[in-house]
DNA sequence: CTCGATTTTTAGATAAGTCTAAAAATTAAT
DNA sequence: ATTAATTTTTAGACTTATCTAAAAATCGAG
């Protein structure tokens, strides 16, 4: 059995990580979760002894695939959920993370078997992130940072990195969303800030240097 | 804010005060829990404290308006959630309980009120107990038990008061479901067992003492 | 009304998860 | 290769929720 802030902290590790490409270190874990380096020190020697991640102190952490299993099942109940509260409650995309944060907790597997089935085994939740299926196999997105894209380079809104509604609901004002069409017209070295033509629309849009790494792009040209 | 635990207290208050017509004693509240008397006095001080609950030692409990204000947005979300897995996920009624166990702490105002227009504000649980609505307000279930029957009585099952798998699984075997015509045909003092008609079918179901004292009817005749 | 049984509370302990402050190890810069 | 800065770990403390064992209060039968 693994309690929520064991869940919390393993989801962590595996964002982190990159898809457990990389070592995980306390200090960047602690800035993760809210929590103090020392806290973080208790926390991996305990999911260590559990067998979730090894461990080697002062060098970080990665998940064993022990851990790697549990973290996809928590990752795919987090978009299920997020889905399901989005296409059928008629949430907004803003609005959900936070709830998917207390649902992905819930533990059964047959009940998020159901809500899969219900939904017909949906591929992405709404920021555009893959839903790793029953097995734990998740196809991982091919596509690019808006902020490495060049002028006149185009393609569709695929995902977003970053789930705070501060952030979403500042693209709701812009009107970008998800499969928005994005053309970049012009970069402004001064602060990095990017105008983007949504959509074929009249007026450009001025994106931040923040804002633009936190969108990804699926390519067209 | 409350905990889980604290909910789970101020909801077991609520049962065992049959609705708030009655005083909660310690023993029993640690019987319904599943926890020891001990721990109970400290979780009373700690409700009273906040005051959800009015305590007096060695008299029991009762729940304040806001505590039962609390314990009814529990009960509210429970049955929302009990109804919304065997309406819409395709699950039995005897797998829901625990599930929704779990799902009653989910904290979220719009998340609860978006799933009750999914549904259309529906009235009951899959169990036959009345759903609170936004504002609290339940109205009580007007049925008797089936315990309290006399032969030739007829009605139809409004309400198992029983949620764990192994009644419902039972009844299920029964082929009792909610809404089923029962007739009782006779009843036997050796052990308090009754013969009952179901939906008119040739043959008796004999129910045991136990199962008739979870089980309500609405009457017909 | 009194005494024994029952119920409830208190006292003290434990486990999980967190914190602060201090010590130790690692890393980076001369 | 030292030394200074950074990172990480340890040590000790606190909170919440639970337990056992013992003490205190209440109840109920005669
Ligand atoms: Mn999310
Ligand atoms: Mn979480
Ligand atoms: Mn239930
Ligand atoms: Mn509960």
């Amino acid at each position: 059995m693994t309690s929520t802030t064991e869940e919390n902290h393993l989801k962590a590790i595996y964002y982190l990580s990159k898809d457990c490409t990389k070592r995980v270190f306390t200090n960047d874990l602690a800035d993760k979760i809210g929590s103090k380096p020392s806290s973080i020190t208790d926390m991996v020697k305990k999911l260590s002894k559990k067998g979730l991640i090894s461990y080697q102190k002062y060098k970080g952490v990665e998940l064993t695939e022990l851990g790697k299993t549990y973290s996809l099942k928590i990752i795919r109940k987090h978009r299920l959920w997020e889905l399901f509260l989005v296409k059928h409650l008629k949430l907004g995309w803003d609005e959900v993370h936070d709830m998917a944060e207390q649902l992905e907790h819930i533990d059964s597997e047959t009940l998020i078997n159901r809500l899969d089935a219900f939904m017909e085994y949906p591929s992405h939740c709404p920021h555009g992130d893959p839903i790793p299926d029953a097995n734990g196999k998740m196809r991982l997105n091919d596509n690019v940072l808006l902020s490495k894209l060049r002028v006149g380079n185009m393609g569709l809104i695929s995902c977003v990195d970053d789930n705070s509604s501060a952030f979403l609901q500042y693209l709701n004002k812009m009107n970008i969303e998800l499969n928005s069409e994005i053309r970049i017209e012009e970069i402004l070295t001064y602060d990095n800030s990017m105008q983007v033509r949504v959509n074929n629309s009249m007026d450009l849009i001025t994106l931040s240097e923040k804002a633009i790494n936190s969108i990804y792009i699926k390519l067209i040209s």
